[in-house]
DNA sequence: CTGAAAGCGCTTACAG
DNA sequence: CTGAAAGCGCTTACAG
């Protein structure tokens, strides 16, 4: 049973060595006697022993503090991703401090400022977008203060950055629909200054051109990741003479959007109109019919990101950029075109 | 701008005052000449100086760090519980960590306790069910860790608890389903061992009942929350030779369910069959037709739990316990019974 | 390989 | 109303 009563005092009294000595231990320094070393870790063993963070981070400067710092209104996307940030960090230490941002706050680089500094954060991490905000991380990068940015682009060549295949998962789902032989094929974007926005469109458009297919201008629009956004931009597709035979959209919502456009117009999902989405959300298994859906894996790519942004902290040289793949889960919104 | 490079220290020499003054300011200690602490007060501004919360942890004992943990597996209710509890939190200067707890898992005490006493957490807050476990209460007590739990139902007679209305919420849906005339009306509830499924049940019966109405026990099955428990739920209950006319049930993800139960027995919402959820999550608003279902002001109740915790850690007696209600929003998903 | 002294930035007793 | 000393539980120089 953790009993936090003992300090490094108590542990040196019991171990008979200096607290210096003890702190040797708890650091994993190398120039400690291996004999010595059996004897304080016994005690530490034995009484429980546990290091106050907020002393060693006085001491050290730093505090054991890592904060998620994000704008992303995905409530799925972020618990998964606190949960695999959390489950690098605990053995690890650290606690998580999260800090929700409202993008259209003015003061945003003031009060990341203001927390990095105040709380002695020993490290960030940037979901996107927030993540792409060069502002942000010219900050960071003046306050010393480590962080990994998880984005669809290498946005610096470096250890900080975990990369998310974006473009792999949208080109499955172009595969899958040109494989089906639809050729009215649109795609509804987010909006374009997300990075994922473009690199969705762009892994979809390639592909679709790989198989002899094309995204016309026609039917590439731009919409805001939103649900109303979706059923906007579908209501508007469904009512053009020449009309699409399957929809991939940029994100889940809005493809619950575009069913929604789609019962109301009176097109039948996947009979008439075919749909892919983008995130594997809860909702797209739940939808009728099971929503087929580009799966990004957050939880692990919040583990990854955490376990990244240790190794910054400790300096490790071998520290390296990582990548994530996306994978299409196949339910049933697509079929053959009825044409 | 914020510049944590000052220290206590630079303020008491820039003021012409000692460290402890400072000190006193910093703390709203009332001992202090007016005029002295307005120089003290203007140097604090001019330079934008900053306490170290680590070093105030040290010397007072504790930390400036909130612990929010919990059990519950609803994404959407998680993150604007976590928004709510900042937006309290900020202001006053303390961060919030953040515990998900896999309930399964068998040491949750234990876990509990570590960082309890590790972190010397300034407080804990609890929403459900982990609020309802008396095992954590104790820990707590033992550790003289602040906490306010969120629950349905008064646990304790305190200023520690934050109570909501799940009865009133559950008594609109039935009043509503009495006024357009059904009277074959079932619930489907969550698993027994939370305390929000009695109350939902409860709120729900009483009102049928002083309606003239009852809810027999045909029509009372106990279910588990899930999406897959709400399907299983309904497809029994209309396969019956007695079929209910209306559904309400003690979730949102449950009304997912039997909305897809009820299209794939060919039934029509609401022509058919009427379903009432709860939660009003934002997939409510999503389904077709849109679900009517009770609201649980989440973030409201974040807020206020963290103003109550701010108070016990404060110590202010005039604190006392507080109560959030529910209010049924309706949308498409009702309709005067077909027969 | 080990330790005694000083310090991290605050606050708590204790004085006056 | 204000301050000098000691201390919170650690670590960083510096010695040896």
């Amino acid at each position: 049973m953790a009993n936090s009563l003992l300090t490094i005092n108590d542990v040196a009294r019991l171990s008979k060595v200096s607290k210096k000595t003890v702190s040797r231990v708890i650091n994993q320094s190398p120039e400690v006697k291996s004999e010595t070393r059996a004897r304080v870790e016994s005690v530490i063993k034995k009484y429980g022993y546990e290091p106050d963070p907020q002393a060693r981070g006085l001491a050290f400067r730093t505090s054991f503090l890592i904060g998620m710092i994000y704008n992303n209104p995905n409530p799925q996307y972020i618990v998964n991703m606190q949960q695999g940030i959390l489950s690098a960090l605990r053995p690890a230490g650290f606690e998580l401090v999260i800090r929700p941002i409202e993008s259209q706050s003015d003061h945003v680089v003031d009060q990341i400022e203001s927390i990095v500094k105040r709380q002695k954060l020993a490290g960030v991490i940037l979901p996107p977008s927030l993540s792409e905000d060069e502002q942000i991380i010219d900050l960071l990068n003046k306050a010393k203060c480590p962080y990994v940015r998880i984005a669809s682009i290498t946005l610096e060549s470096s250890n900080k950055m975990l990369v998310t295949g974006d473009r792999s998962g949208a080109a499955q789902a172009a595969q899958l629909l040109g494989s089906l032989g639809h050729t009215r094929i649109a795609h509804i974007s987010g909006p374009n200054h997300f990075r994922s926005s473009h690199e969705r469109r762009a892994g979809f458009k390639e592909a679709l051109e790989a198989q002899g297919l094309s995204l016309k201008a026609d039917f590439d629009v731009v919409s805001d990741y939103t649900y109303y956004g979706g059923l906007k931009a579908a209501q508007q597709l469904l009512s053009r003479k020449v009309k699409p035979t399957a929809i991939f959209t940029g994100n889940d919502e809005m493809a619950v959007g575009v069913y929604n456009a789609a019962r109301e117009l009176g097109f039948s999902i996947p009979h008439d109109l075919s749909v892919i989405g983008y995130d594997d959300s809860p909702m797209a298994e739940r939808l009728w019919p099971p929503l087929s859906s580009v799966r990004l894996p957050v939880y692990d790519m919040g583990q990854t990101a955490a376990e990244m942004l240790l190794a910054v902290i400790r300096k490790e040289k071998d520290a390296a950029s990582r990548m994530h793949d996306t994978r299409l889960v196949q339910r049933n919104s697509t079929a053959k075109p009825a044409t």
